[in-house]
DNA sequence: ATATGACATGAGATCGATCTCACATGGCGA
DNA sequence: TCGCCATGTGAGATCGATCTCATGTCATAT
């Protein structure tokens, strides 16, 4: 059935050479007659030669593949980075193999795990848990190259490229306050997750700032898929005493506030005004348009895969902690609160 | 650096047994001592041993991983059933190797053969054409088993597994000529692509069946995304005489109509009436909500990888071509059309 | 008591590419 | 002329897991 492939045996036999000099010949090292050269050459080609990576990667101990684990592949998000990291590492002949995590960290730990065995070159990782990441400790101290993206862990030091969520957070909520708001919602996902913790920071710190007291009542919390994200914000927004505003921290929940909003028939802007993290398609397609805080996502992946070819090519330096800017962008879901 | 790694040979010097022994007892066939395999298998898990899938898959001549083409990664659709192949295969220990084609012949055959080389254990993939299928065949000539999703491609007898295209696009067709259109567009990808192919027969089809006539100047071709869905809208609808409806192959496409619609100030359905292909999320989010032929996505990716796992363990049957219907989820986005 | 076969184990080959080492050959300086 | 070095090539080891085959033990049947 398989076809049984033409293995450098074949082109030394077909050349008339040992298998050392085929490979010489083909790789270009050592000494080799210039005319035997060019006979393998010619042979590999006649053959259609193409060597076994599996028999390759035994040797170096490594297969010319990367993974990437983010928190979701169906996140819009992470499918863009993903794709993008993906042409990046073709460039570079390495492949993506792409495993995510469903924001489990039991499921990390698995796939870590199965790619580990893999043997794949190195990583790019999303950790699902700022805080319960002993088991990337580990993969990094075994010496695998690890490049994080938009969020990093504690007690590891490596690559990262991640945005200024906090910085980010304090915007949004800050054109919130500058539009007259106070009681002002944020609709958040698993305080584990790293970019939840930041973006929650923003939102604390910002508020302080403005002499706004931290109300607990008026903090959802929701896991990241849009259907979640009705339902939490159904409940946050059925409690007495609403917020005028919403801020969501990233953007399938923004669309799930938008759902749910509308379920109970308040209008954006005039009943509840909305930021969120995240730019995304839609929120061009919603009548208001969404107001959102945006993120370089065109550069995270690029970066990210360069980061780890480098790593991969033996480049030792300290690790790099590259932190992107976000940028607000206003159109038209903030109005200033009625008077009740 | 790279750890060194526990193997075969390590665990079995810690068990006092040879090489071979220890596999025996780790993968339990041919004959081993009670005591022997216990002591193994104790040895194994103190050391932490996990075999080597690179030089089992030398031995093998295959390693667990799948290779999976779509024609574009950030296409929900194809994020969607990438994520229910990848579930599926991960239950029987395998991974997916994800290479998007762009849409692009040339790039797929490098995919393709990039994957060969990597001696990946099947295929599964979405061909970006339908006629331009040496490549794939020559594959399948290889003893690869590859199963196709949402196209087929000429000249080839494998396990496929697509949608009712050219029924979904009459259907929508005859909703629309239902609702009193006569001049009814059709927005549309590269006519290479199977599904293009086949909904656009549908739609002719259908028009036929109504004794409406075929005119060519209703019909707006355009690449499958947001952004060149709207100029290839705009385009359509500048021309004197512009349809009263509009039919678009794809979610992608319908995004695109919507925006390119907005921009020109038409309103939805007051001016066009708009029926897309394929439902998605947002569909629900604009106002009026989108009405649209629905394709059972969710069971598109776990049957192929099924179908595929059985030809990986060895299942010889005749290829199974699988074919699902859809189904006209019926919303706001078509009305009577205006006379002028 | 001896043959037979079920059970148990290890030595060595194998998968394909690459690397080390040893062995040639020839040219050139001393 | 001898010796050394640059050049060219092949035999064999190696990576780690697995498989074949040979060898060795016992217990039971004859």
């Amino acid at each position: 059935m398989t076809q049984k492939g033409i293995t450098l045996k074949d082109v030394a036999a077909a050349a008339n050479v040992s298998r050392a000099t085929a490979a010489r010949a083909l790789n270009s090292y050592g000494y080799v007659g210039d005319e035997t050269a060019l006979r393998v050459m010619e042979a590999a080609d006649r053959l259609g030669y193409r060597g076994n990576l599996v028999a390759q990667a035994l040797r170096s101990g490594q297969l010319p593949i990367v993974g990437f684990v983010p928190g979701d592949i169906q996140n819009p998000f992470f499918a863009r980075i993903a794709h993008d990291i993906e042409v990046e590492l073709r460039k570079h002949r390495h492949n993506l193999l792409i495993a995510s995590s469903e924001e489990n960290v039991e499921l990390e730990k698995e796939l870590l795990d199965s790619l580990r065995a893999l043997s794949v070159r190195g990583f790019i990782l999303a950790p699902t848990s700022a805080t319960d990441s002993e088991h990337i400790v580990q993969l990094a101290r075994a010496g695998s190259p690890i490049v994080l993206i938009d969020r990093v862990v504690k007690d590891l030091q490596c690559d990262s490229v991640v945005v200024d969520n906090e910085g980010g957070a304090r915007e949004a909520v800050e054109y919130l306050v500058a539009n007259g708001h106070e009681r002002i919602g944020l609709l958040r996902d698993d305080s584990r997750i790293f970019t939840a913790q930041e973006r929650l920071a923003g939102y604390q710190n910002s508020l302080k700032s403005h002499g706004v007291a931290f109300d607990e009542s008026l903090i959802g919390v929701s896991r990241s898929t849009v259907e979640h994200a009705v339902e939490a914000t159904i409940r946050l927004f059925s409690r007495r005493n609403r917020p005028t505003a919403l801020f969501t921290v990233d953007s399938l929940m923004t669309q799930g506030a938008l759902l749910g909003l509308r379920s109970m028939g308040l209008s954006i802007p005039h009943d509840v005004s909305l930021v969120g993290f995240d730019d995304f398609n839609l929120a061009t397609f919603t009548d208001p348009q969404i107001t959102v805080i945006a993120q370089p996502i065109s550069e995270i992946g690029p970066l990210a895969a360069k980061l780890l070819l480098e790593r991969l090519a033996g480049k030792k330096v300290a690790p790099r902690d590259i932190r992107f800017p976000t940028r607000l962008i206003v159109r038209g879901s903030v109005a200033r609160p009625h008077r009740r």
